[in-house]
DNA sequence: CGCAGGCCCTGGTAGC
DNA sequence: TGCTACCAGGGCCTGC
């Protein structure tokens, strides 16, 4: 489940393989993951066939690809639940769920969109002021150079809903999915269905810390592989899973106070927490 | 307008 | 063994 760390990976890989080369084919093998490309796959050959990639930029688990010609013009890739970006040799055996393939005009690795649950996908967009025009409603993520710490803990505070909601809002702040919000309740001490509002200043700031923390950690590990999906442009997994302390540890020990972690139904997902260090706020016992 | 919840989608797995 | 039901969940859309 690609998150920010997850997303970063993918974008410097991408960086180091698929910058400044000619595009020669795109092979699109499944229409429904340029659905939301103007003019649908054809197009999308026809604009970026003879142009070439700049340098990837990325916006919470957003990251795109500006042209170099058609430089108000940029590929939008959004990896969804279990989208993958591979750069691979051009011999390499057909992935059971490749769908989009850019062939370059050089002999070196082509990069393929490779996606199982086909919740992700890739697009044409047009850039105003650097951003696509489809995410400008996405918040800066908290290792934005712009992230404002304080803008963001009162525009959390003034939404009337539970911590964790805000967390998953992307509008808020981006770039953090189920895993490192539980990870990030989980280290401020806070029950993710506290209601925002009566949160302190500092308490919402200290979460945002948090987040920010946990993300930096998993992403020097090459980001977190919970279910496999996750790879690198290599298909290597990161390692991060192997440090997590709420997520997915149902029954395990708090890594605080020893007390058995918790798996609740929330928002037709799963939370996980420490039922001492982060009591209810309904009824704490 | 703000918020909550449903839906999309597929493969792995638990359970019978 | 083979079938069914369920689960993973980001983001868009709808309805209140």
């Amino acid at each position: 489940m690609p998150e920010l760390p997850e997303v970063e990976v993918v974008r410097r890989g991408i960086d180091r393989w698929a910058t400044n080369r000619t595009i020669a084919t795109v092979d699109v093998r499944y229409p429904r993951s340029v659905r939301r490309s103007p003019g649908g796959a054809p197009r999308l050959r026809s604009q970026l066939v003879g142009d070439s990639f700049r340098c990837a930029s990325r916006r919470g688990k957003y990251l795109w690809l500006p042209l170099v010609d058609n430089d108000d013009a940029a590929l939008v890739v959004h990896l969804g639940m279990s989208g993958q970006v591979l750069m691979q040799p051009q011999r390499a055996d057909d992935e059971k769920h490749l769908r989009v393939r850019i062939r370059f005009d050089d002999d070196e690795r082509e990069m393929r969109f490779v996606d199982q649950r086909t919740f992700g996908g890739m697009y044409l967009d047009e850039l105003h002021d650097g951003v696509p025009v489809t995410i400008a409603h996405i918040a800066r993520d908290p290792l934005d150079p712009k992230f404002d710490d304080a803008a963001t803990a009162r525009a959390i505070r003034r939404k009337d809903t539970e911590i964790k909601r805000v967390l998953l809002d992307q509008s808020v702040v981006s770039g953090i999915g189920n895993i490192y919000a539980d990870e990030a309740l989980w280290r401020a001490r806070l029950h993710g269905r506290r209601p925002t509002s009566p949160l302190t200043s500092r308490q919402v700031i200290d979460l945002l810390d948090h987040a920010r923390d946990v993300m930096t950690s998993a992403l020097d590990q090459g980001g977190t592989s919970f279910d496999s999906l996750y790879v690198n442009v290599n298909g290597e997994s990161g390692y991060f899973d192997r440090s997590l302390d709420a997520y997915g540890r149902e029954g395990e020990p708090c890594r605080r106070c020893g007390a058995p972690i918790r798996r609740e139904a929330f928002m037709n997902r799963s939370s996980y927490r420490c039922p001492r260090c982060q009591r209810s706020p309904r009824a704490p016992r």
